[in-house]
DNA sequence: TCATGAAAAACGAACGACCGTTCTTTTATG
DNA sequence: CATAAAAGAACGGTCGTTCGTTTTTCATGA
């Protein structure tokens, strides 16, 4: 395998990074401009280089965003996996949320969004979604049922019907936040933790009540007006 | 003021009718096919119309949306209205969900989901949602005040951060349903309703006790599993 | 009631600009 | 030095829009 061998390429550190620093800047374009407006001309002078580099590493425009799709779906996995370890039911849940939804910038929602939009066309990146919900699901799933067994919440209705809603809440708040520069997304948090938490009904088994815990569902009793 | 005057100018009723024909082709192609993929050879096919005919009415492609835009908004307000005539506050609230966001076909989802991301980017767009949000969010809020005054009501958090978020449920439901086909509207909507009836903590004088009443949120008793 | 005609409306071929991609050439790498 | 990687000009195709022409519309006057 090597008799007149010379083979330069690349090492795999410097193809990642190339990747990436492609990658990078078509998210930033895509971000800015949407997918459709921005021109490979314009990812050109945001990564620094010439049509003919990003060629080299990427099939095409749509691969770019399959790109951007896959590597954001591999950090909010990660993000996810992390709140199965949670001890306290409603303080995970209000960390996830944290972490995966008010944490990020608002430029992510609006790049969630071109996403979402573009997945009801096109199939690789429905596809992509597809096993990121499963994902998703399948986590929240165990966490949950794992929860009820043991005693530490008594759900007030199917979590069948429960957990599509949290699921449709979440991918709200990113859809309110991209549209809505003024939207609280913390208030709205606040709300979200309140609201599911009232029909989960976690036992006094299931709330850890060290104080000074629980990050962002600790001051919930407040009269509305 | 009309010497030799002669102005054949199409009656107000059939003016009407070409911009709805053309609106109408133009919101089934962009929901087929997203706005940027469409052209406007597509449109003037499923209108049945030669270019010339659409510039006479629209200045351009983009009007296109915002005319969509501006009739969907309407149609939604009109909804909106009814229910701050509802007598009993939770079938009030699931009444609108229904004919909001389940009644309506998925088709409507995908398209809100397009006109979403658009107007991240295009001002006249998110202008009209503004105004649109606003509508919806003052009508929210004097429907809720007034449960609250009239003791109806008992919010277990304020409602300033309570509203934004049923605002971003409703959306997230929209987004779900455009993104995964299989999503359960119906059982969602339950579990909203569920959630959001157990924040607001309705007294028995604010709930309509006669049976056969409350389209949405009778059989919220069920045990999860 | 019908013919008239002037302007609006519709037609549709063509234009001009743009954009994703390719291809040839040059540079960098191991 | 052989080949991968990057460059960047150019191509082929597409699409929103325009424009010269034809058709339709309707107030008017006979």
């Amino acid at each position: 395998m090597s008799l007149k061998a010379a083979m330069p390429k690349l090492s795999d550190k410097q193809q990642h990074e190339r990747r990436t620093r492609i990658l990078d800047a078509a998210e930033q374009c895509f971000t800015r401009a949407g997918f459709h407006r921005t021109t490979m001309q314009d990812i050109c002078k945001a990564a620094g280089v010439s049509p003919g580099a990003i060629y080299t590493w990427f099939d095409s425009k749509e691969a770019l965003i399959g790109g951007i799709t896959a590597r954001n779906r591999d950090e909010v996995l990660a993000s996810f996996a992390a709140m199965a370890t949670a001890s306290d039911f409603v303080a995970g849940m209000a960390a996830t949320l944290e972490a995966c939804v008010l944490n990020q910038p608002r430029a992510k929602s609006v790049l969630c969004l071109e996403i979402a939009a573009e997945a009801t066309r096109n199939p690789a990146i429905a596809a992509m979604m597809a096993t990121f919900d499963d994902a998703v699901r399948t986590s929240l799933a165990d966490i949950l049922s794992r929860a009820v067994e043991e005693g530490r919440i008594k759900p007030q209705l199917p979590l069948r019907d429960l957990m599509p809603a949290m699921n449709a809440i979440a991918e709200g708040m990113f859809w309110r936040r991209a549209v809505d520069p003024a939207f609280d997304a913390a208030g709205a948090g606040r709300a979200f933790v309140a609201m599911v938490s009232a029909v989960l009904r976690p036992t006094a088994a299931g709330t850890a009540q060290k104080p000074g815990d629980a990050p962002g569902s600790a001051e919930l009793a407040e009269q509305g007006s």
